[in-house]
DNA sequence: CCCTGATTCGC
DNA sequence: GCGAATCAGG
């Protein structure tokens, strides 16, 4: 199989809606949940909650010198020189340091040599210097050590919880409960994805309608054709 | 064990 | 560019 435009548009959809890689490479059918990755990741579509990304890559040299004749994987460097190369998109790690925050033009060497120097808004008040150390090892200072600029907002993953106007009077997931129709309308990850929500068959999770559709009678073996709930895409019969 | 995504590397 | 093999966390 090859990656069609239709393929490649199915493939981003779903992977940009959620789904699973196995997910995606069963519905597009002919390609491994490997090859669906690796595409993806040609496609610069990466991004999603990985089990083993949240690892910083620390360069990991050659374990074993000795009883190598394995295979020579990766060649870390020592130093990390990239963000320029790489990364299009990926926040900086958040982890270890933090970029100092940026000095006004005068960036004096001490704070405590330049007093003479101050602000005349805020009076040098050159106060005791009470420096201990506390619980989780870091230093207690006096006000008058404290930088002048405010610490940055730890940068964070931002979630947009727009409310949607399309959706606006439509059945949210959060509009859920026993009593209405949890079929879904659309598909996840659209704009406009939303519940049934009509007052359900009592006794089931969806309105009579849905019903109907998510409990058929147990055709046969062979007599059987899969009208799928259709999570993604389009119906594909196998 | 199963699942997941990430990465490498021969093709 | 492709994807199997492999890695590694949950």
């Amino acid at each position: 199989m090859s990656w069609t435009d239709e393929r490649i548009e199915k493939l981003r959809k779903m992977w940009e809606g959620g789904a699973t890689a196995s997910q995606i490479a069963d519905e597009l059918g002919g390609v491994s949940r490997n090859a669906v990755i690796g595409k993806a990741h040609r496609l610069s579509l990466k991004a999603r909650p990985s089990p083993v990304k949240p690892n910083e890559k620390p360069a990991r040299p050659a374990p074993a010198p000795v009883a190598a004749a394995k295979r020579p994987r990766d060649e870390a460097p020592p130093f990390e020189t990239e963000s320029a190369a790489a990364a299009p998109a990926a926040p900086a790690p958040i982890a270890a340091e933090r970029p100092a925050p940026i000095a006004s033009p005068s960036p004096a060497p001490s704070a405590a040599a330049t007093t003479e120097n101050a602000d005349p808004e805020v009076a040098p008040k050159p106060q005791t210097r009470i420096v201990s150390v506390g619980p989780g090892g870091f230093l207690r200072q006096g006000p008058s050590d404290q930088q002048q600029p405010i610490p940055p907002a730890p940068p964070r993953r931002l979630i947009p919880a727009k409310p949607s106007a399309e959706i606006a009077d439509k059945t949210s997931l959060l509009d859920l409960n026993d009593r209405i129709c949890r079929w879904p309308m659309g598909h996840p990850g659209e704009p406009d994805f939303h519940f049934c929500g009509d007052k359900v068959n009592p006794g089931f999770p969806y309105c009579v309608e849905h019903c109907g559709r998510a409990y058929q009678a147990q055709l046969p073996r062979g007599a059987r054709r899969p009208p799928p709930p259709m999570p993604f895409g389009g119906p594909r019969v196998r």
